[in-house]
DNA sequence: CTTGACTCCGTACCTGAGTACGGAACTTAT
DNA sequence: ATAAGTTCCGTACTCAGGTACGGAGTCAAG
């Protein structure tokens, strides 16, 4: 088994050091209990977690709500994981329609100016549009 | 056409008065002209703009790079509005890729967990995993 | 023509997510 | 056994993205 140390895991992961220690303190990364006085050791399950971390950050995740995905990759008991994975699934699915239609309307775009030799514009404003917008009172 | 204050405006966009002010002055958000020492007036696009700039941030991206995307929807001249999109849609094929692991995994939880009443985990982490990670130094 | 609600503007404050710093302890190579 | 490089730990600072506040001006209803 592969152990690496604090700064080997921040490397691995593409992070600083001080943010593998700031994960520890905010309980989103587990600190390996050190060898009396000693120094601690981490594994690729380690890198693991730091990865998703990273990525689900990206995908705009916080990192509270990140800690919860995480007791669910845990083995939570039935019940609660069912409940907290299906409300982040909704959250999960809004998400990924914002994305795909900012996706299609930059593709748009992109090809739209490929094509013609001029100033384009593109709906990008209205690709986020999911329904009408009430009038003012 | 209808009109807003600043203050319908915000509510119709389901923000702060303050955060308006806030995108005003970080370029995000035009201040119309205000007729003589008067109050300003907001339209239906400055809603839409708002919503387009809760909807970026929703799916991870920043208040600079929701700029740029607002700079294409301007319709910037050919050449530079290609090369940004481009850009843009790299990293949001990246995202959506993330986000659909994550769809895919958060799924699959919650089916396993309807059909047995007892504990179990889910590869959400193996999920967000693109490659493997090397090994330590 | 005043009262209450809203706008405008500047400045100050707050929260989330790190980043930096500095001293003491430990480890490794020489 | 000592110097260089890490680790550990606490505390402080930073930056993004807002939020709150307070005084002066404006506008609409009674």
């Amino acid at each position: 088994m592969q152990t690496y140390t604090i700064s080997g895991l921040a490397r691995a992961a593409g992070v600083n050091v001080e943010t593998i220690r700031f994960y520890q303190r905010r309980g989103l990364l587990p600190e390996p209990d050190k060898p009396l006085g000693g120094i601690r050791r981490y594994s690729q399950a380690d890198v693991a977690r730091v990865l998703f971390i990273k990525s689900a950050q990206r995908i705009g995740f916080t990192l509270d709500e990140i800690a919860q995905l995480l007791q669910l990759d845990a083995g939570t008991h039935c019940a609660e994981a069912r409940a907290i994975a299906e409300r982040k699934l909704e959250d999960v699915r809004v998400r990924l329609a914002d994305l795909q239609r900012i996706e299609a309307a930059l593709t748009q775009l992109v090809d739209r100016c490929a094509a013609r030799r001029d100033t384009v514009s593109c709906p990008l404003i209205a690709a986020l549009q999911p329904a009408s917008a009430s009038p003012p009172r």
